[in-house]
Formats: C-alpha cells, sequence, structure tokens
RNA sequence: GGCGGCGUAGCCAAGCGGUAAGGCGACGGCCUGCAAAGCCGUGAAUCCGGGGUUCGAAUCCCCGCGCCGCCUCCA
C-alpha cells in the first residue's frame, strides 16, 4: 500500500505540497479565530469546520496536533460597538464568543487546544513589541507603536505585493505619526473612554496583527508548521504577522500558510459590511447542523461557497437519505443462514474500495467534496441492497451492518459527520419540523397507523385522503414492504 | 492599475497530461392500488475564445474575453 502523505496547498509558494511536519509527531496549527465585536456568520464556522478537518485528518495520519485558535478581543470593532451599545467592552466580548461557543459545539467541532484571548495576554504582547523596538524594526511615536516596513525586506512575500506597489495605492491611510504610510500600528495609545493597559510607551492596547503573533510564538514556538484563515486574511492581517515574528525571532515563522475560499451570496462576498450573512442562530433555527457541516464541506475548501437556501434544501435531502439508510440497515434482520448473494458481494467490493478512495481524497488537499462523494455512492448502494433484498442471509446482516457501521465511524472520525444515531436524528428533526406546524409527533403517526389500517382494507380512498392533507402540509410518505416512513420537507 | 483565483451539460460541480465522475432537474421504462423513494435507460463532436508545447491537452504555456476576491475592516 502507497504511503500516507497529505497534500496541502501552500499559499507561501503557491504550490501543492506534502506535508511534513518540523517535529514530527508534533503538527502546531495556528489558526484566526474571530474578533468577538458581532454574531458569527457561515464564513467564520466554514473556517472551523475546515479545520477541525484538517486537524482529524492529521490525526488520522497519526501527527499529535497542538491546535490553537484565538479570540481577538480588543480591538476598534470591539471599542466602537461597545460605545454604540453602551456596553461594557467584556461583556460584549462575552456574548459573541458564547455565541460562537455555542455554534462551533452544536456542529461537534474538535476544541482546539488553545483557544487564547488577546487581552489575556498582554505582557507577551509588550514583550514582542518591546523586542521589535530594540531591534530597529519598530518605533514609539506620540504614544503609539508602529512597525518598520522599510526594515523587513521580505514584506509582501505572502501576499505577492511589492511595497512600491502599495505605496502608490490611493487607499493608504496617511498619518503624520508614522514614518512610511506602510508602517502598522503595534500599539494604540488609549483614547479617554477606551480600554487600555500600562506599557512602556503609556497606557494603551494592542494593534490589530500583534496578538496573533504574541499568542502563536507563546503556544507554538518561533516556526509553527500550519497558519491558517480566509482569504481574506492574506493582506495585511498575516503578511504583518510574518513581519512582526520574524522580526522579532529572525526565524521563518509559517512553513505552511493554509488559506480557505470565502461564503459568497449570489456570487457576492457575505461579509458584515456588505450586511448579506445569514447568522448561525438563523442556520440553525432551519437546519440540522450536520446538513450545515455537510453544506459547507461539500465544496473544496479553497473555491468559494454561494450560499442559497434552495443549495442547503439540496443538501438536507441527501442527509436525510443518509439517516434513512442508517434507520434501516439498523432494523435489518437476517431471516436464514448463509453466504453473500453476487448482488452483496458487489456490495462489499464498493465498500472496500471506498475505504481507500475516502481517505485519499482527503489527502488529495482535504477534497472533502469527493471524500462526500464516494460517502454518498456507498450509501446509496447499501440503501438500495438493503430495500431490494427481501430475505437477507447471516453474512449479509454481518455486511450490512459493518458498512453502516463504518460509514458512520470514517465520516465520524474524520469529518466529524453523521454522529447522532439514526432514531434519535429523525425523532428530534420531525419534531422539531412539526412544530411550525402545530402538529406533534404522535398526531402524525396516528395518520400514518390509521392509513395504513385504511389500505389493508384496501379503502385507498380513505388512505389517500389521509396523505394528500399531510402532504400539504410538507409531509411526505413512503410506503415500504414494512412500514411507511415519513418526513417533513 | 497591481496581486490571486475561477470560467466544464438547464443548474451545482469532479477532473491534478492518456481520451469528460457525481448530484439536482427533465424525459421513457420497471416497481406501486395510486404515490413517494429506488432501480434501469436517455444527455457535453467536447470543457469561455484564439494560438502554442506534446504521439496525446479540460488539464501545461502565451494572448484575449468575462466573473470573483484582495490591495481599507473582514473568516
Amino acid at each position: 500500500m502507497k504511503e500516507k502523505i497529505l497534500k496541502l496547498y501552500n499559499t507561501l509558494t503557491k504550490k501543492l505540497e506534502e506535508f511534513s511536519p518540523l517535529n514530527p509527531p508534533k503538527v502546531t496549527m495556528y489558526v484566526c479565530g474571530i474578533t468577538a465585536y458581532d454574531s458569527p456568520h457561515l464564513g467564520h464556522i466554514r473556517s472551523a469546520v475546515v479545520f477541525d478537518v484538517l486537524t482529524r485528518v492529521l490525526t488520522y495520519l497519526g501527527y499529535e496536533v497542538v491546535y490553537v485558535r484565538n479570540i481577538t478581543d480588543i480591538d476598534d470593532k470591539i471599542i466602537n460597538r461597545s460605545n454604540q451599545e453602551g456596553i461594557f467592552w467584556k461583556d460584549l466580548v462575552e456574548k459573541y464568543v458564547k455565541e460562537y461557543e455555542t455554534a462551533v459545539e452544536k456542529l461537534n467541532l474538535l476544541k482546539p487546544t488553545y483557544t487564547p484571548k488577546a487581552s489575556e495576554h498582554i505582557s507577551d504582547i509588550i514583550a514582542i513589541i518591546q523586542n521589535l523596538i530594540d531591534r530597529g524594526l519598530a518605533y514609539k511615536s506620540n504614544g503609539d507603536v508602529y512597525f518598520r516596513v522599510e526594515k523587513f525586506p521580505h514584506y509582501g512575500k505572502l501576499s505577492g505585493r511589492k511595497t512600491e506597489e502599495l505605496l502608490s495605492g490611493v487607499r493608504i491611510e496617511v498619518s503624520e505619526k508614522k514614518e512610511n504610510p506602510l508602517d502598522f500600528a503595534l500599539w494604540k495609545a488609549a483614547k479617554p473612554g477606551e480600554p487600555f493597559w500600562e506599557s512602556p510607551w503609556g497606557l494603551g492596547r494592542p494593534g490589530w496583527h500583534i496578538e496573533c503573533s504574541a499568542m502563536a510564538l507563546k503556544y507554538l514556538g518561533e516556526t509553527i508548521d500550519i497558519h491558517g484563515g480566509g482569504l481574506d486574511l492574506i493582506f495585511p492581517h498575516h503578511e504583518n504577522e510574518i513581519a512582526q515574528s520574524e522580526g522579532a525571532t529572525g526565524k521563518p515563522f509559517v512553513r505552511y500558510f493554509v488559506h480557505h475560499g470565502l461564503i459568497t451570496i449570489n456570487g457576492e462576498k457575505m461579509s458584515k459590511s456588505l450586511g448579506n450573512f445569514v447568522t448561525m442562530e438563523w442556520l440553525f433555527e432551519r437546519f440540522h447542523p450536520e446538513i450545515i457541516k455537510t453544506f459547507l464541506l461539500s465544496m473544496h475548501y479553497r473555491s468559494p461557497l454561494d450560499y442559497s437556501e434552495e443549495s442547503l434544501k439540496n443538501i438536507e435531502k441527501a442527509v436525510y437519505g443518509f439517516y434513512e439508510t442508517l434507520y434501516w440497515a439498523e432494523k435489518v434482520q437476517s431471516l436464514k443462514e448463509g453466504l453473500l448473494s453476487e448482488k452483496a458481494r458487489r456490495l462489499e467490493k464498493t465498500y472496500q474500495e471506498f475505504k481507500v478512495k475516502f481517505i485519499s481524497a482527503l489527502l488529495e488537499d482535504l477534497n472533502t467534496a469527493m471524500a462526500l462523494g464516494y460517502l454518498f455512492n456507498l450509501e446509496k448502494e447499501l440503501y438500495n441492497f438493503v430495500s431490494k433484498t427481501p430475505q437477507l442471509t447471516s453474512e449479509e446482516e454481518l455486511l450490512v451492518k459493518a458498512i453502516a457501521k463504518d460509514l458512520r465511524d470514517e465520516a465520524s472520525k474524520l469529518l466529524g459527520l453523521f454522529q447522532t444515531d439514526p432514531i434519535s436524528f429523525w425523532k428530534t428533526e420531525r419534531e422539531k419540523k412539526l412544530k411550525p406546524l402545530s402538529l406533534t409527533l404522535e398526531e402524525v403517526e396516528k395518520l400514518v397507523r390509521e392509513r395504513e389500517k385504511a389500505r389493508k382494507e384496501k379503502n385507498f380512498q380513505q388512505a389517500d385522503r389521509i396523505r394528500e392533507e399531510l402532504q400539504k402540509k410538507g409531509i411526505i410518505l413512503k410506503d415500504t414492504k414494512t412500514e411507511t416512513f415519513w418526513w417533513v420537507e
């Protein structure tokens, strides 16, 4: 068997590279988390989901992942927002961090090893800034401290930007406090009413990028294996992180930069500034967390992912199908001793192929779209087998159970998906969807039984009447040999 | 203007130099009391356009066109 190697697209080299960590079996990974000034939306969650899968794949390969996902809890936007709403900034932060954590928990994401907050690392931040000043890479000016971009020769190596070009850009804010318009703030003097900490340069607070350098260095060391975030962080955030960190340590900061694509709506970027975002709270009210997660994984992580309620509905169908198959697979019982039929052997073959292909897809730059494709193919074949084979043999029952188990194990181990037991999935999902219709599970079950009785008595008029009545409400019935299965659209 | 990405059937999309996956939709058949679901069958003279490299290109290179992102805060 071929050795298992993960390939990752590295923004630093703009190439697909074979991943190997600096100090195996340890892998150090730093992911830029949220700035806690507003409710989390799909875009934030895509980031968390992508790096969750990456962690799972690395763990599967035998690595020990040290995963840091920070929280930026002090910055301009937080201050502005808390002033606007008249809330103490810490309370504002706490509210949105909680919302984010709730979302992440619902999606069953692994807990990072550390989730540090900027405000709890002020002394580490101050130490780096002082170091940069000592090396001549930063200077103080009127209570602020700025990074001296021209003293860092590699500036622009990640984003492919040249300092001359940046200078010609019209959008750079010129400030008398800066020696050079490209210089960026490491420390900002406190204005009246703003939160502040003491520092050698007076009362103030950290600039935007420095907290990530400080926390990455503290928890993961001078050179980290993987640094991740959204594409939109490449410049200036990650570029500036490189400048600060490498400036301070003289060592390469990051070995693999991994950036995911953004969520769009009607082809346009979903963002707070455009106001076209859907919050997680809103989504959770409408869709099961695993549907949201499957949606996020249905596309390669570097591509843009266009959100629409319709595409989420499509994914819902697929996930419903999956849980229906698991439901039937669990109920299967053999009626006779015996070996595998030819059809069962074909199923087994697909199953064996699946095991190889599924992981290979993930190792190819985390191609979750393809991995899910294989997963659904096997699921479909399993469904077909279970629903079409009237009498399973003992061996066949074992096969079906093994596949159902493996389908869930593989999916849950590597994607963190399909971790719910099918019976309870259907119970909660049906109940949730019935609520807005003012119906209970019992009421629907009762109607379904009534219809089954009518059908047995060949009273099809009555049976169809019940079915139509339910259908009007979006409740779809499906008759099988053993029972009537139903779901709410 | 600079940097990056993308353009594959009605729609979503895989494809990583060897002769176009898959899903949704549509149509025909099987199954069904009728449905639903499932199964079987039906789709790109061809991958935005034009050149080039190669025995061979959707895949690599060049030139256009169109869309998106970044260049200011952003996941």
